[in-house]
DNA sequence: TGTAATGTCTCTAGTGACTAGAGGTTCAAG
DNA sequence: CTTGAACCTCTAGTCACTAGAGACATTACA
């Protein structure tokens, strides 16, 4: 058993974070000593590991909680889990499209001026007052 | 002069949010019909046209208060402008790397499962559970 | 001119996923 | 047994909006 500090070192997770995903139903609440302090053992250790790994690639709390409430019930179908995944995976390929996009455009602003006149003369500042000046969608 | 709703339909910026802009200084307080309705002309058009502009390529509220700033200074270098926007450039880089990495980690999870199984075998939560599954780091 | 529909006003509170701080209590080491 | 670090709860703040309540203004049409 172990406190909340430990099982914030161990898994890198911040101790006010911990108690957040608590509160919000993704850990379940932890023993407590005789002085109201929350102890771990290792099955919460691998409880939050899961939570901050799915973090890590993006997950919101909500699809974390589905994919717990799976793996609580092994018996289940995985398809909801997979299902979970790919759309995150559709997400976050339709963040990398936008992204590039003002990647591109970011580029092209920022050639266009090289930050050594006026701000009157500034390509930057005139791209942006100015959409048409743009190349594309973004 | 036309009303918020005019300007919100022509700047595809919503209603509340062209107050919230106003609230934020971004844009000057509007004037008022007598019945206390916001009025605006095409500078206050323009100057909403920048903002939204710069909103779409992932400027910060802050970001576009210090270029509003230069813009309202035409006799000013420009270098700190070039700066926000090199600056904005390397955020943008440095999420689409990690959106990279995301990417592939899901995509490998993806593939690892069919979705045709029961949950207690199923590959997406193996690997949410056990970082040691992953390729690389993320 | 009357009325009804739509638009606008301010204000408060909610979103997601935390983070920061106050003020108090408990634990572990020496 | 004392000290200092770690812990507790609670509230409020972050960012960039968004939603809703309840009241007032404007506009279109009869």
């Amino acid at each position: 058993m172990f406190s909340i500090g430990e099982l914030s070192k161990r898994t890198k997770v911040k101790v006010p974070t911990i108690r957040y995903y608590e509160e919000m139903g993704l850990l379940s609440e932890a023993e407590r000593t005789s002085g109201n302090q929350r102890r771990y053992d290792t099955v919460g250790l691998e409880r939050l590991s899961f939570i901050r790994h799915a973090r890590d690639l993006g997950f919101s709390i909500e699809a974390i909680l589905s994919l717990i409430e799976l793996q609580e019930h092994p018996d289940r179908s995985c398809q909801a889990a997979t299902e979970i995944a790919t759309s995150q995976l559709s997400d976050v390929r339709a963040k990398i499209k936008r992204l590039r996009a003002l990647e591109k455009e970011l580029v092209r602003m920022s050639k266009g001026c090289e930050g050594d006149g006026v701000s009157e003369d500034c390509y930057v500042l005139a791209s942006l007052a100015d959409h048409k000046l743009c190349n594309r969608e973004h």
